[in-house]
DNA sequence: TATAATTATCTCGAATTCGAGATAAAAAAG
DNA sequence: CTTTTTTATCTCGAATTCGAGATAATTATA
């Protein structure tokens, strides 16, 4: 069980770096046809799963900075994807809504859209999917707890 | 050697691009205390251990459009870690070339760099990240060779 | 050789994201 | 009940990347 291969890991991230644009590029491809960009759609797909939400909560969900949240969510509102729905119990909330239009286009195109992943991610079967979820899974939570504070 | 479980693969693709997006945050930390980032980094790292390139190919390299290099070697040029070469066999192409202090730099600070992204990766051993480079080289190359032409 | 096609680089404007700071409201502290 | 702190959202300007198209040089074709 050996860690010292440093060039092993510069290897790794290359890989990774290179594997996530080329899959990320497909399934934008995709996502385009529809008018809109991974973001706005994952903002949605939280929204149709998960309900209406608080704004700030949108963003640490789907990890985007509060001012980036704001201008997404302008632009779902303009393409009448959502809306901002003021909480009447804190007025410091607003929480974005699916229109009817938004909830209609996410029952047709949600089912796609997971489809068209596994079909770009179809290059392993399910168990070696398992298998690297779990070393992603740990990877990402090394990286997560390690600061510069060596 | 089932394969069919979509959901699965959504999740994989969640796992992935949170992974690298801590991945890269880390990184890319270490790097902005030395006053550059990822991609003018990794063109540095190209013309280190490769040598001059034209500017095109670096393009290929690192994946950055041909209006993006332009704009990151404008950078580097101004930071005064490259110059431009003109080719004189090819009036069409321009070199990338380091400048001493370019040079200097990198050879302080990639083994720091190499060093900086094998501690935030050490969540897993060496045998564990070849078999994740593999799988997610399998992963890359499939979905490469995916267009939307089903 | 003139013409067309290709190649390399750059310019420009748009898209997307961020960080810093503003504003407003709610909660905590005194 | 006033003051301070915290929380939620937004505005603004900067950074980064892209695509479309411009320019210029080279290569291929007629």
């Amino acid at each position: 069980m050996a860690n010292d291969n440093v060039g092993l890991s510069l290897k790794l991230f290359i890989v990774l770096t290179r594997a996530l644009q080329s899959i990320k590029k497909r399934i934008e491809e995709d996502i385009k046809k529809q008018g809109i960009n991974l973001t706005e759609f994952a903002v949605m797909e939280l929204l149709f799963h998960k309900g209406d939400q608080p704004i700030q909560k949108i963003g640490s969900k789907v990890l985007l900075s509060s001012s980036s949240i704001s201008y997404v969510v302008d632009r779902l509102v303009q393409k009448e994807m959502i809306r901002r729905r003021p909480c009447p119990d804190d007025r410091r909330i607003t929480f974005a809504t699916l229109t009817e239009k938004g909830r209609a286009f996410m029952e047709d195109y949600f089912p796609k859209h997971e489809q068209a992943i596994h079909s770009i991610l179809a290059g392993l079967d399910d168990d070696e999917k398992a298998q690297v979820i779990e070393h992603i899974k740990t990877l990402g939570l090394h990286a997560e707890g390690t600061s510069t504070d060596k």
